[in-house]
DNA sequence: GTGTATCTGCAACCAGCTCGCAAGTACGGT
DNA sequence: ACCGTACTTGCGAGCTGGTTGCAGATACAC
């Protein structure tokens, strides 16, 4: 199960490629690349590509696909730069990320929905509604105190589709 | 950050020492032995103390921490072991295993309580009332389809305790 | 007891991710 | 437009959590 393919291909994994109904994100390439001078950062060519990346993508992406995507942008560019691009990206609070289950992780721009659900067949991968997540934000803080954070974990179990 | 300290110490880290208020399981050591052999396996020392440190402990534990305490009734027992122990004890379904964040997974008894919240602060481990996992699972049915597996993930947020 | 299929300890390995370092580059100052 | 320098990148080595191949050990059916 190799890492990278070939880098010329366009496609993401599975996992990425049956994402469905997203809610668009609220970022551009211009207020992301503010945000980052405005914490110090310089605006690089692979930062840029990143970024492009995210904002084409539809939903929650893992570093080596994600590195695919911007390589075609920025042709070379290492996945450890995409890895350290993440970082800088989630300090300056352009993304967040999101561990579903064995995988790796999935970085997504903060802002698109909150919490999703991950299908442990076919690995879709789901939103789910807003009324639903705050019952349990609210539900689970008024009964133990604990005050949830959903976007930093994912939801398993099986899909719509798969169940059938 | 080392992961063996001093095997003869009974205790575990803090990311268990701080659960607290878990229904006990209803597994005993003469059950899971008979599940063990119903499934055509050899109730060996080492899986047995793997198992006598699993109803020890209460709540969700990590391999290392599990490994220390399984030591303490086999003296030498390798934690490779203890990883195909509870690979063989998912199977026969006495246990599960949750993936909490960043960290190892946390293995527990089939049985114990479905879904646990995890402190980002402190890494303390809170059950979930049924009420609040009921109306995720079923919220999120109705609405999506999907069917949530509540003891394959857990949550993330700040504890009451931090959050003050 | 004895035979054999299963299991264990061990060490090597793998995936996902991070880090140290030298070369490259964004960008403020001029 | 050019410089200088501090920030970034590519690269490979390294780290952590977890798995695997193998030879010796052992549970357990007979």
């Amino acid at each position: 199960m190799g890492h990278f393919t070939d880098p010329t291909r366009q496609n993401v994994n599975m996992r990425t490629e049956s994402v469905r109904a997203f809610e668009r994100h609220a970022w551009s390439a211009d207020q992301a690349a503010e945000a980052l001078k405005a914490h110090g950062c310089r605006v690089t060519r692979p930062r840029t590509a990143v970024l492009r990346a995210l904002l084409e993508h539809d939903g929650p992406i893992d570093v080596p696909a994600l590195t695919r995507m911007a390589e075609f942008h920025e042709p070379g560019i290492h996945e450890a730069t995409v890895y350290r691009t993440v970082a800088t990206l989630a300090e300056v609070g352009i993304v967040t990320h999101v561990h579903a289950g064995h995988g790796p992780a999935l970085v997504r721009l903060h802002g698109d929905v909150a919490l999703v659900a991950v299908c442990q067949d076919c690995g879709s991968i789901e939103p789910v509604p807003a009324s639903v997540v705050d019952a349990l934000v609210t539900g689970t803080q008024v009964t133990t105190g604990f005050v949830l954070e959903p976007g930093h974990f994912a939801l398993e179990g099986i899909c719509a589709a798969c169940a059938a």
